[in-house]
DNA sequence: CATGAATGAGCGTTCATTCAT
DNA sequence: CATGAATGAACGCTCATTCAT
């Protein structure tokens, strides 16, 4: 309860991690040094080694608290109907990540990159994810909301997927994100299909 | 004539890229040695700066030369319509990718990965493929296979990314790929969507 | 105020330098390895790299700091006349040459040797010192002490041209250049030439 | 007596000489590749192995035939007196040193340059020119031309030295040597030295 | 706890030399 | 003799990690 944590809730810890994440982002896992991260946390190189045991578990805890915080703000269970749920989640991941550009980009470059351990890491990261627009999904599906043999496994992939180039488009083409019509353009495509007489259309 | 170029067409520097192949995804860029990828394919380290100036230019070498057999691979034209077409699309991709299972950890890993240069030259590649993919639905959509109004741009990139999260479940979950279950399964949901009442349900 | 600082004023560089003088001159530029000047050094090798960003950087430095130490010995001002101030810079330099023969024959072996970017500096090195011996003989010139038409440039690289040569004579050849017989021969042959009847011959 | 060597007296050696010369007088001993001489040569880099055995005996080779042509242009011994022999060696150094730049500077860039046995050789190469001028002037001396206790030890030198720097002075700050201006002066300098009253000044 | 000087394993790249043809 | 594809020893430099203070 020093002064240093209040300035800092999480004290050093934060501090690094925040510093990370921007070289990180800026320079990617191995272009980035533990020396600049260091410096731009205005702390000595040493101390790093005091909170993290290596650069790798540096970059994990990071992408963690990243997650974390990501998932915090990826509140939408407030929502009534999934399909509402899922228009939640999208808007709010093409807001932070046109938002946060640097990190999208550090996010959807590691998808699959990085070797071994880490890897392995990541792309548990990347199935939670997954896991929780399947558990959307199911629901929705028992609620008769979608059809009733929706392959939530397939669909749960197509909305992770669909979500990840979109926002490859957002950070790497500039695709504007704003307002709702991206959201609203890809939920129809992804509720109705690519298809004419489908959607909006309905049988007299 | 000798055996040796009927063994390897192409020469060393087929061998190469194949052993570059190999030890790329199995290691990924930067841990991949380059004493390694000599070993692997049985020669000596200097000999690939004898085919190759530099690490990167092996690497993007490597990409290129796989991006060509898989887009070679990729031979939809014949097909009449363009649901055929993307259907060919993504039945040859999820068989490419089952069959050449490390060659698509690769080319998934890699999706936005590296630093600079590379990473640019990466991009490119992969928005030619999208290109190809908004020029199908680009044709279809003119010839009345699709809805009217269907944005090609956002279409196009929920199929490229709806491919790319269900290549990786293939290659890091061994979801099966065989038949045609999954590709029939995708496309009712891509041009039909999650709701009830489309597709198949026709009006009466 | 450790005895390590007391031992070696000017740390850890000074300390260096010294090891990269003495492997320098024995092996040469292109032959000394950065290892066994960090071995001589009793240090390890990445620590050069703390104080010189290459190796050819810690080569001018040490050439540099060589350069200073062998400019502050020579001090000549205090000397009376320009042929005295002459005197004086050979005397000093002979004794440098003498007393440090392996700088001596790095000095000399690398007068133009080494390429590009480390070749023009150490030639402007040179004509640093050859533009102080012009400085010299000028100022005699006007004072009356040598021919009124003295060129002066051809007269510099004269005297520096027999230093050279002379010194290349004390580390190749071993010639002695103790006592004054060296200087006072040379200083007579420059002054009064090869010639009979000039010098102390005076006419009637 | 094949055309070969009707073309090229000497044969493939001397092409290989010539084309040596060229690139290590551009490039410098260590920056010279021997693919780059082969290439210059016009002939495959095995075949150099032919007939030298290495890089370092190439180079050897190279200078001592240069040496060898100059020393052949260095005809001296018809003149008469051995002021005048000086002064051809002289006139015929810079005019060699003034047309042949590249090479000039090879010359006098490896004085002492390079290591261990090269180096060695090389001195001996130097010594055998300055040994030739002692011979001059010892005869000199002993004709009466110059002062009859003259050091010719320390005289040759001082010859040697003046033209190594001056001949540095045309190859790199390119002072002109043209005419016969700069040899005339530099004679009366040594000659008759730097004092007033020496040289043109005659005794009554 | 904090530091940053010191470290050295590790790697991409060069190029003189060899040798099968 | 001639070749040039193949080689691998060698080295400069980086940077994550350690540890004495």
């Amino acid at each position: 309860m020093d002064s240093e944590s209040r300035e800092y809730p999480g004290g050093k810890k934060r501090i690094i991690i925040e510093a990370a994440a921007k070289v990180f982002s800026k320079k990617g896992f191995h272009k980035a040094k533990i020396e600049e991260i260091a410096k731009e946390a205005g702390i000595g190189k040493g101390t790093i080694y005091e909170y993290f045991t290596s650069k790798e578990e540096l970059f994990k805890e990071m992408l963690s608290s990243i997650s974390r915080e990501y998932i915090r703000v990826l509140d939408f269970s407030s929502h009534p109907s999934a399909v509402e749920q899922i228009k939640e989640i999208l808007k709010q991941h093409f807001n932070f990540m046109g938002m946060n550009k640097d990190l999208a980009r550090l996010i959807i470059a590691n998808q699959n990159a990085l070797n071994g351990e880490i890897r392995q890491w990541f792309l548990e990261q990347t199935l939670e994810k997954i896991y929780v627009i399947e558990g959307v999904l199911e629901k929705g599906r028992a609620a008769g909301e979608f059809k009733e043999d929706l392959n939530v496994y397939i669909a749960a992939r197509i909305i992770f997927g669909s979500v990840m180039a979109l926002s490859g488009a957002i950070v790497h083409e500039n695709l504007s994100y704003e307002g709702e019509a991206l959201v609203q353009d890809l939920m129809d495509l992804l509720l109705n299909g690519f298809n004419k007489n489908n959607g909006s259309v309905q049988c007299g």
